[in-house]
DNA sequence: CGTGATATTCTTGTATACAAATCCTAGGGC
DNA sequence: GCCCTAGGATTTGTATACAAGAATATCACG
C-alpha cells in the first residue's frame, strides 16, 4: 500500500479501535476525508480493506458502518481465535528463535509486574502497559509461526473484539492463571513441544473468552477471590 | 460492492483461476482496464481485494503480480485448510438443515457417477462435473457452519491452490476413499456428531494434500492400483 | 391530520486528469 | 567493452469531476 492510503487505513482503524466511532455508527467518506486530510480515493481503499478485515461493514450505495457484534458472535470469534492462535503456537514451537523466546520472558515479567503493582495499589484497572505487553507477546508468537495466511486469519478474529471496548473483568485468580499460561507457553517453546504449546494457547484463549463475556457486575471464577476484579481492556 | 467493481473483481479472479495469467505474471492496471471494459478505479479496488484474499501480491509503486506459491507453502495451506474446514464441518454438524443434507447426498452420488464413468471409459481426466459437485459439496458445509469469519478464512486457503492449476493425481483407490469420506461426512451430519464430522473432514483434506503435492509421474498411494491415476483439477 | 408520491439533496460509485515514483534506455566516461 | 548516470517513458498513486442511486423533505390528496 502506498503512503497516503496506508495512512488513511491506520488512521481510520485507530479511530474505530479508540472508540471514536461506536459499533453501528455510519462512516461517511467525506467526514473521514476531513479527519484524515486525504482525498476520498485512499479513504475508500482503507474502508474496503477494513471491511475485508471485519472491522466495518459495507453496504452498496449505503456506505460503511462500524461492525456490530453480539455476544454469540463474540463467542464464535473466540472459538476461532483459539483455533488460529493455538495452531500458531504449535508452529511457533518449532520455529521460534532464542532471541524471540528471550523477549517473551521480558514481556511475561512486565505483565507480572503490572499486575502486582495494580494489586498492591488496589487499582481496578490495569495499565495499558499490560495490554501493550500482552499484544506484543501474542504478536511475537504469530510472527514466529511464520505463515502470512495464518496471520491474515488472526487479524480477522483478534482485532474485531476490540471495537466493543469491553472491559474484560479478570479476577485476581484468573489473572494469575493467565500469567502462568505465559510462563508455561515459554517453557513449551523452549522444549520445542508443538502440542504442548498449542494446548496451552488454547487454554489461554478459552479462559480469556470466559472473562470477556461475563456480565459487568459478576466478580467471576469460583467466587473465592478476596479482591475486586481487575479490569483489562481487550 | 457495487456493480462494476464487483464485475471487475469476478472477471480478474476468473482470468487468474482459468490460467490466463500464470503465477508471478504482472497485472498491469491498464491492461485489465481493457479486458474488463471498466475504468482503473474499479480495477484497482478488485486488485486490492484479491491481494487481501491472497490471489495477487501488491508491491507499492510496482503493481500487482499473480501470487506464486511453492511446495512448502502449498503444504502449509493444506494444513490451514484442514484446520478451517474441519472446524466448519464440526459446526455444520449441529446446524445443517435436512434439505442441505439431502443436497449433499445428491452431490455425492453425482461425484460417484462421474468417477465410475471416467473409470469405465478409461479417461485420465475427470470431468468438470466432479469438480463442480465437489466445490458445491464443500461450500454447502461451509455455509451450514454459518460463520462469516470462518468463510473468510476459508477463501484464504481454498482458492489460492487453484492458481497453480495443478492436476492433482488421484489414484483409483484414493478417489474411492475420497468418495467414502463424502458418505461418512453425510452420516456424521445426520448423526449430528460434531467430532465425527470434524475428524472425517480433516482426513479428507489431509488425504487430498497428499495427492496434490506428489510429483507428476508418480502413480501414488501404495502402488497396488491397477489403473492409470485419474486427474482432478484442484 | 395522516399517508403517499414526487422532487430535491446528499452520498456513494465511476471515470478521468494530474502527480509522483519506478523502470528502461541511451549516452558518456573509465 | 563495461559500468554508471541521466533523461525519458511507463505505470502506479492521488485528487477531483461527473453520474447514479438512496434518503429525506415537501406538498398534494384522502
Amino acid at each position: 500500500m502506498s503512503t497516503v492510503s496506508a495512512l488513511a487505513y491506520k488512521a481510520i482503524r485507530a479511530l474505530i479501535l479508540e472508540g471514536r466511532f461506536i459499533p453501528g455508527e455510519r462512516l461517511k467518506e467525506e467526514e473521514l476525508t476531513d479527519l484524515c486530510g486525504v482525498s476520498r480515493t485512499p479513504v475508500r481503499e482503507a474502508l474496503r480493506r477494513l471491511a475485508l478485515e471485519g472491522l466495518v461493514v459495507l453496504t452498496p450505495h449505503q456506505g460503511a458502518h462500524v461492525a456490530e457484534i453480539n455476544e454469540i458472535e463474540l463467542q464464535e470469534i473466540y472459538a476461532l481465535r483459539a483455533m488460529v492462535e493455538s495452531h500458531a503456537a504449535g508452529r511457533a514451537a518449532k520455529r521460534m528463535s532464542l532471541s524471540a523466546i528471550t523477549r517473551l520472558k521480558v514481556l511475561a515479567k512486565q505483565m507480572e509486574e503490572a499486575v502486582a503493582q495494580a494489586v498492591r495499589r488496589r487499582q481496578t484497572k490495569l495499565y495499558d502497559r499490560y495490554t501493550a505487553a500482552n499484544s506484543e507477546f501474542h504478536r511475537i508468537i504469530m510472527d514466529a509461526a511464520d505463515s502470512p495466511r495464518l496471520s491474515a486469519m488472526a487479524t480477522l478474529v483478534v482485532e474485531v473484539p476490540l471495537i466493543l471496548r469491553t472491559l474484560a473483568r479478570y479476577s485476581e485468580s484468573e489473572l494469575s492463571r493467565s500469567l502462568h499460561h505465559h510462563r508455561e507457553l515459554i517453557e513449551a517453546f523452549e522444549a520445542r513441544d508443538e502440542d504442548w504449546a498449542s494446548s496451552v494457547m488454547r487454554c489461554h484463549i478459552r479462559a480469556a473468552a470466559q472473562a470477556v463475556v461475563r456480565p459487568e457486575g459478576d466478580s467471576g471464577a469460583a467466587g473465592n477471590d478476596q479482591g475486586q476484579p481487575l479490569g483489562l481492556v481487550g
